[in-house]
DNA sequence: TATTGTTATACTCTATAACTATA
DNA sequence: TATAGTTATAGAGTATAACAATA
């Protein structure tokens, strides 16, 4: 008798209402951020790397023989928390620590050659993403939506 | 001799490469939405008020005697980790719970007054902070950023 | 004295298992 | 048997304080 509501549908179950959340910038980025970082960990599984992980080893790889405070300032990771990151890294045979002559309190950070393979298998799989959220959002609204995002992200004076 | 190094920037400081992270939609998006929060939790401090709270209330006070675990789900929010977050709230005399005649298992939650009246003021602050990004990106790069992350966040299939 | 890297630690967020009362 | 809400708990992620080695 009526055909709005399937035998399915429990009744009374209609959508909430998000309101002005609907609208706000910083909601709809979280919950995107989410489902985009959902959908990396399922891609990166494999590899047993999770987004800071591939940040840190991407980062190093184009940079290398930065020192270790450097390469966690550029990523917006406290010092302190960085530690332990790169050990396990380490640890894995991914990088590797190296004391500076020049100043023997810091150290320099490079790949190691399974770092570098790895990072080559990651920005493959990075690449696959970019892909399949160009077929969501078209190639022009990845492109728009990677430049505001960086826009809003670089400003400091709000 | 040198005017690109300024006598303030120390030598060997160029800014770090990011190689494929600068235009990685997954990247750049966690980047932008920490900083949207960070200013959130500038501009709600005096409310008290984290993002996730705000987004509770708000959701409430939009669907009046929803059940918790209709608010829960509509945000995404585990309905273990809803209990503690909401009995916080309750306290705070801002929401309130009601069991259901209809189902004893499940409770109604609203506003009070008092919750109303601090949405009401989150809502003016939640509107000051879409202005101040419309500042940034322009009014139609801030509904195109909207449009494009709700889009990313709303895709099931990847 | 100041800085780099470090340890210890606490606090928040998120996830899982198991319970209760109702259905 | 299944579901709504709950408790307990464990694991991440993130923050601060204090230290050793070096500048």
């Amino acid at each position: 008798m009526n055909a709005e509501t399937p035998a399915t549908t429990p009744p009374a179950d209609e959508r909430l209402d998000l309101g002005k959340l609907a609208d706000a910038v910083g909601y709809v980025l979280r919950r995107a951020q989410l489902a985009v970082f959902a959908d990396f960990n399922r891609r990166f599984a494999a590899l047993d790397l999770k987004p800071t992980q591939f940040t840190v080893l991407h980062v190093i790889g184009a940079n290398p023989d930065r020192k270790q405070s450097e390469v966690a300032a550029a990523l917006g990771i406290q010092a302190t928390n960085f530690v332990a990151m790169l050990t396990e890294l380490e640890k894995r045979g991914l990088c590797q620590r190296t004391r500076l002559d020049a100043d023997r309190r810091s150290y320099a950070v490079t790949l190691t050659p399974q770092g570098e393979a790895l990072v080559a298998k990651g920005d493959r799989l990075l690449a696959e993403q970019e892909k399949a959220i160009e077929h969501i959002l078209g190639s022009d609204g990845r492109r728009k939506l990677v430049e505001l995002a960086a826009q809003l992200s670089q400003t400091t004076q709000w």
